[in-house]
RNA sequence: CGGGGUGUAGCUCAGCUUGGUAGAGCACUGCCUUCGGGAGGCAGGGGCCGGAGGUUCAAAUCCUCUCACCCCGACCA
């Protein structure tokens, strides 16, 4: 390709709200524009990054047996109303009508479309276990679109959904796409953990994310320093009993804390770690009424652990001021478990305090020095209900546990019956019976892959792509060839040899000025870089310069599409 | 959804307090000089100042409403 006939569109200042450094690399080199809100334009250059990812995501998906299907964006609202999430589905499900007044939705997922599909054309367990998948564009009407394409409202994904007679071979099309995705981000060149996830409202058991490690990520994942666990931090499993108990010393102390609300301004007020203090939450409960909830001092109330408790209303909501008020006699900051009429559920850790702080159900006091059986008695539900934090024990009990920040780029599910029991998805089996299909599923976020790539792959210049998914492998760039006529007959001459074996080279043939060349191809981050000149000319030689380096190194011209052929090849 | 903020040229912004009919830099077009790390000069093109209503002789500027976009927020107990 030559940039006289592909625009690059590259921008020297940063737009004002870009956030993340994707999303402003992302814009400044050209790949996406805004539409709207979580709506974005692929540029030219920005699109043959994203079919990268796809060639090498659909080989990959090809390779393990599955079969490449494509279901429309919009979808009839009784599929959804079939399966429940009609209703389930918050205003997160963008939902339209037709002139016929009909109700439809934009699908953010297509488990209903495709449970339909088999349900119509699978008849027999000898056409089992069989998966399908596309590439798609979803439609998700986030609460708050942000971070470009990294949390768009419309965004391609690449879903797959496979059915299957039994656990088993669910097990086994689960096992093959783990290793494909394995494969996949291996291939696309990213630094990337697998790790156990909540499966949400999906549905199902056993699932796995796909995390790419970037420090900008949203989601904290942990993992062992001494084994292969990892896992999501909203699932991983807080062991209780870490620690030792220290039997009492003090006694039980009645102190003024004024103003003092959070653990650590009371903390910082009483010095006394926040180890030792007792955090006392308030939930609403799920048949009205309110449920306390304690933690160590230190620890965070984990959301997605509170509310699979038995009680505990979903979606988590903690009680209003004047709810505690009314119950407690007191405003929040000053609550305790003590004296405390309200059922009680205590994270297992809290068992292990001993001479702790508490809030006296009085505003503006503290109780110091409390003890379990002694000032009250130890809860009888104690719960996994924190979030692990770094040092802490792995839960196979091998090594400790390690938090990192990871970008989701793919998630798999066994999904179980969910949808094939709500729809009737069935076929006969060998006996001629009727048996209920059991399903997987599985996704890509294949335009958040790019993203991820880019807060992975950059430096203050911009983008370094990895070599997989660069949208051209070699840039050619000739010094002020405008002004040499056989500058510009060499130039010519090479960029049509590498064309011939089949290198992707984008050859600047623009009359500018070298400092614009050389900006441009390391903002939109060509990884390899032929440089011609007229003194090189001379000498018969181009220089060549990775991306990753800062050095040239001098190359004869009759070398050069050897070596690039090479040094692509490893 | 709650709170905060911003809307002026393709982009980044100034002008608004104190009303007088619009500017800079970048980008774009032409010419000249320059030519190995985002050059300089000259000359240009491009804006119903988010929209509607109001106040006024006069509104980008003041007032009201509205729309869009951005940021923060479900760990205070």
């Amino acid at each position: 390709m030559r940039t006289s006939q592909f625009p690059l569109n590259t921008l020297k200042e940063i737009p004002a709200d870009a956030e993340i450094v994707s999303h402003r690399l992302m814009l400044r080199a050209g790949l996406i524009r805004k539409l709207a809100a979580g709506l974005y334009t692929w540029l030219p250059l920005g699109l043959r990054v994203l079919r990268k990812v796809e060639r090498i995501t659909c080989e990959e998906m090809d390779a393990i047996g599955s079969l490449e299907v494509l279901m429309p964006a919009v979808q009839p609202a009784e599929l959804w109303e079939e399966s429940g999430r009609w209703d389930q589905y918050g205003p997160e499900l963008a939902r339209l009508k037709d002139r016929h007044n009909r109700d439809f939705c934009l699908g953010p997922t297509h488990e209903e479309i495709i449970t339909d599909l088999v349900r119509n054309e699978i008849k027999s367990y000898k056409q089992l276990p069989v998966t399908y998948y596309q590439i798609q564009t979803k439609f998700r009407d986030e609460i708050r679109p942000r971070f470009g394409i990294m949390r768009a409202r419309e965004f391609i994904m690449k879903d797959a959904y496979s059915f299957h007679l039994s656990q088993e071979s669910l097990e086994e099309t689960y096992r093959q796409m783990y290793s494909a995705y394995t494969r996949i981000f291996e291939r696309l060149g990213l630094t990337f953990r697998a790790v156990i996830a909540d499966s949400g409202a999906i549905g199902g058991q056993v699932s796995h994310e796909f995390h790419v490690l970037a420090e900008s990520g949203e989601d904290a994942i942990a993992f062992s320093d001494q084994s292969d666990y990892a896992a999501n931090v909203e699932l991983a499993e807080a062991r209780g009993g870490d620690g030792e108990f220290e039997s009492p010393k003090e006694k039980q102390v009645l102190v003024d804390t004024p103003g003092q609300h959070s653990i650590e301004e009371l903390s910082r007020f009483l010095n006394i770690p926040a180890e030792k203090c007792l955090k006392t939450l308030l939930v609403k409960a799920e048949k009205g009424g309110i449920i306390t909830l304690l933690l160590r001092g230190d620890h965070e109330l984990n959301i997605l652990k509170a509310e699979k408790l038995e009680g505990v209303a979903t979606p988590l909501e903690f009680a209003t001021d004047s709810q505690i008020q009314n119950t407690v006699g007191c405003q929040p900051g000053s609550i305790g478990p003590l004296a405390l009429n309200i059922p009680i559920v205590a994270d297992r850790s809290t068992a292990q305090l001993s001479d702790f702080v508490c809030g006296a159900n009085q505003d503006g006091k503290h109780f110091t020095g409390v003890n379990w059986n002694r000032e009250l008695p130890l809860p009888t539900r104690l719960e996994d209900i924190r979030s692990v934090k770094s040092g802490d024990l792995s839960p196979d009990g091998k090594g400790t546990l390690s938090i990192a920040r990871g970008i989701e780029v793919g998630h798999i599910f066994q999904l179980g019956t969910k949808y094939s029991e709500a729809m009737n998805a069935r076929v006969l089996d060998e006996k001629g019976k009727n048996q209920t299909l059991i399903m997987g599923c599985y996704g890509i976020g294949v335009s958040r892959v790019v993203a991820a790539a880019i807060e992975q792959n950059h430096d203050s210049r911009g983008i370094i792509w990895p070599e997989a998914i660069a949208p051209f492998q070699v840039a050619l760039l000739p010094m002020n060839m405008h002004k040499s006529q056989r500058l510009r007959e060499k130039a010519n001459e090479l960029y049509q040899k590498l064309l011939d074996v089949g290198i992707d080279v984008l050859f600047d043939d623009r009359k500018v000025r070298p400092g614009i060349m050389f900006a441009d191809m390391e903002l939109i981050g060509i990884p390899h870089r032929i440089v011609l000149s007229d003194s090189g000319l001379d000498n018969n030689t181009v220089e060549y310069r990775s991306r990753r380096s800062a050095d040239n190194e001098i190359l004869s011209m009759d070398e050069i599409v050897a070596f690039l052929k090479d040094t692509l090849n490893r």
